[in-house]
DNA sequence: ACCCAGTATTCCGTATACAGCACTCAAAAA
DNA sequence: TTTTTGAGTGCTGTATACGGAATACTGGGT
């Protein structure tokens, strides 16, 4: 659901506990609160596979009236997180190895042209925007977290290209690439130490770093040779 | 507007004329309708650019309530054909040569790597519906109807790889291509007789051959050849 | 003439209402 | 027992209703 302008903030919430710091008003759409929300649980992984979602029902649970959560509803289909089920309704979509490695196929082709677009004229805050995310993604801690950024970045890169039909071609492939890189995370940080899970840090530095310095094949190279390294670990 | 199943006809058109051929029954949901009607009138540039589009008169003026013309409003905008405007407005979204050429750049990127994957292992119904597609292609003659089979007939090359995610990719360059693409074959049909409009057709047949006989470098080639000989005259 | 308050209008976001389909299940018919 | 039928239930698709926000309009003041 592509936010549009502000509506008012529809929700009375008498308390307004949270001082709001730097008074940063959210101002958001109910059906857009929704979807973070139902994306949340999707990406969380806790919703269960195959389980019907009826809109009546989870308006119901979350206190609201069906027409918001059509609306997110929809949003996810077009996101691919959901997809039509047998008897005219709604599952999450499963996502398995091979849609991994379809996905890191796709990206192949697409990232490596961001980054040499990027190297040639990036957009004007790029390069901050990405810094703050390695910071960030260093300082995050929980595999959620990490996902989160770790896709982030390459939605960020991808925005640096300033091609709206590549940004336009990438997007349909970010929420179900965050669904199963939440699972990977969660896997290598139970196995491993945390430190360790963050090697995408170094690769990253590198990739801003070609890109600054104006290096389009550097860039595109080290963007393709990062992908490539996720692959195989993650196929081990 | 991913349609799921299939819902009643709400529309009763006491008459039902048409014997209807072979007893295919549309039941085609009101919200479907809506949007391939506006679809329709934006492909075929009926709609100036940069003009609000309010859901309340647009239900009126097509005799539905505002529900589902807001959905379709919706799916438009994800399909890239509507963008929000100044005051909470969506607007068409203007294309121009830069679209052209961008997404042009991202197809090169995606459709030789459907067609190497096609050739590789084919969907099952695909060769024969992409020689139906030229079929169609030489026996039609507005640049309506052409714009949307030569479109067509890409769509079904990248369905054919069978990689949803490489479709998924592609699938928001769809409509904002066709609507260029509109263009392109009118200007093209004016200045020029029928037939040679028709270059495409050789094109295709050879890449369906391509893909037919399990030749994937050939194929991908082929495609890229196809798409950059688009790209130079569209240029000119 | 210009500016500005206050009103009217328009449209959106959301809620509610309603009709119709699809499935469930139990009782009736074979 | 198996099949059929009918009521009952749940959910969707669509329409309508309502409150608020933003814009457009009008009239009085300077």
């Amino acid at each position: 659901m592509p936010s549009r302008s502000i509506p008012r903030s529809p929700i009375p919430d008498p308390l307004a506990s949270q001082p709001s710091p730097s008074f940063a008003i959210s101002r958001l759409t109910v059906a857009e609160q929704v979807l973070a929300e139902i994306r949340r649980r999707i990406l969380h992984g806790e919703i269960p596979e195959q389980l019907p979602l009826p809109e009546t029902p989870f308006a119901e649970s979350l206190g609201v009236s069906r027409v918001p959560v059509r609306e997110a509803l929809l949003a996810l289909e077009h996101e691919g997180l959901l997809q039509p089920g047998p008897r005219n309704t709604l599952r999450v979509r499963p996502l398995t190895a091979t849609d991994w490695r379809q996905i890191t196929g796709v990206r192949l082709r697409l990232e490596p042209l961001a980054a040499e677009l990027a190297a040639a004229s990036p957009a004007p805050n790029a390069i901050r925007e990405m810094r703050q995310n390695i910071a960030a993604f260093d300082a995050a801690e929980s595999p959620e977290e990490l996902a989160q950024l770790d896709v982030q970045f390459h939605a960020l890169l991808c925005a640096a290209a300033q091609q709206p039909w590549l940004q336009a071609a990438w997007t349909p492939l970010r929420s179900p690439f965050e669904a199963l890189l939440v699972r990977s995370f969660r896997a290598y940080v139970a196995a491993t130490s945390l430190p360790e899970s963050k090697t995408s840090t170094a690769d990253h530095s590198r990739i801003v770093d070609a890109i600054e310095s104006g290096n389009a094949p550097l860039a595109a190279r080290l963007v393709s040779q990062h992908i490539q390294r996720w692959e195989e670990w993650n196929a081990a």
